[in-house]
DNA sequence: AGTTAAACCTGGTTGC
DNA sequence: TGCAACCAGGTTTAAC
């Protein structure tokens, strides 16, 4: 489901809620995607800090409780000197995460909960496509392997048009793909992939190397111009995305070809077309997107 | 080395 | 109504 408006959408409804929040218990559900990587009780004690975002990924660090005393025992002291860490998650295909003051009784499809002091942040994920992965750090592993092969962020200044288009040149499979694989840049999965090709006006199974230089620099504002989109209006709920108050998102109403098989092109009204790539639909115009 | 299929899961929708 | 087939926001791993 998430792609990067809704991974940040998420982190924005979250983060002011957890800053600060010291973990009482973790519950686990059934299995997801990797092991959790350490004893849920050892993150008892901990302090959330600042949470943050990195592609689809979110980073909650695990920190010292900076307040001492009022909690009974933080039972954080592991063994020897743990200087922290943190939780890597990501949302896969089907999930979402949720506040609560008071969580009720955990779901079928509930597979994590993280209890703190002051609400319960829980993630509910179908398809178990997700995962919640403890690090010491970063830069360390697991989450540097998970993380390594990322390109770079949408928004990041130093990801100029011309180092954009050096990367698509690296690449002779359709353009399509190559902006799912996210290595030229990150955030952009099915839906702003298309919607993002479509803007641009390029065809989606034109081959990468052959996007030109106007056009790459064309297709790089295309993306951050869809992505800023989608996060304004909260994302895109296809089925069941909420940010983790239960706010749906509004993108998917103005999508211009994502899921409009056979509906008339906005701009043009030739009937938008689907085709499979690399295993997953790609829609576009065939009028609009003709090279 | 680069590109493409298979795999991981569950559930909703469609068509016979 | 029942059931098979197909579809879905992602990403790693194995195989050409």
């Amino acid at each position: 489901m998430p792609e990067l408006p809704e991974v940040e959408v998420t982190r924005r409804s979250i983060a002011p809620y957890l800053a600060g929040a010291v973990v009482r218990s973790v519950r686990m559900g059934k299995p997801l995607r990797w092991p959790l990587g350490c004893a849920p009780d050892t993150l008892q004690g901990w302090a959330v800090g600042q949470t943050q975002r990195r592609g689809k990924y979110l980073w909650l660090p695990l920190e010292t409780p900076n307040s001492s005393g009022m909690l009974g025992s933080p039972t954080a002291a592991v063994e020897g000197d743990s200087a922290g860490g943190g939780l890597l998650m990501h949302l896969g295909m089907s999930g979402s995460l949720a506040w609560h003051a008071l969580p009720g009784p955990a779901g079928i499809h509930d597979h994590f909960d993280l209890v703190t002091d002051r609400g319960t942040l829980r993630l509910t994920d179908p398809r178990r496509f997700g995962a919640v992965v403890w690090s010491s750090a970063l830069t360390e592993q697991p989450a540097q392997k998970l993380l390594q092969r990322l390109g770079p962020e949408p928004f990041d200044a130093a990801l100029t048009p011309l180092a954009f288009h050096a990367s698509l040149q690296r690449h002779r499979s359709p353009i399509k793909g190559v902006l799912l694989a996210g290595e030229a840049v990150v955030g952009a999965g099915n839906i702003y992939a298309c919607e993002a090709l479509f803007h641009a006006k390029i065809n989606p199974r034109l081959a990468s190397d052959k996007v030109s230089r106007p056009r790459a620099q064309a297709l790089l504002a295309a993306v951050r111009g869809t992505l800023a989109r989608a996060m304004s209006v909260g994302g895109s709920t296809l089925r069941d995305f909420k940010d983790a108050h239960g706010m749906a998102g509004e993108f998917q109403a103005e999508a211009q070809v994502y899921g409009r098989e056979g509906l008339a092109c906005r701009v043009c009204a030739t009937p938008v077309r689907r085709i499979v790539q690399a295993q997953r639909s790609t829609f576009w115009c065939p009028q609009c997107q003709k090279r």
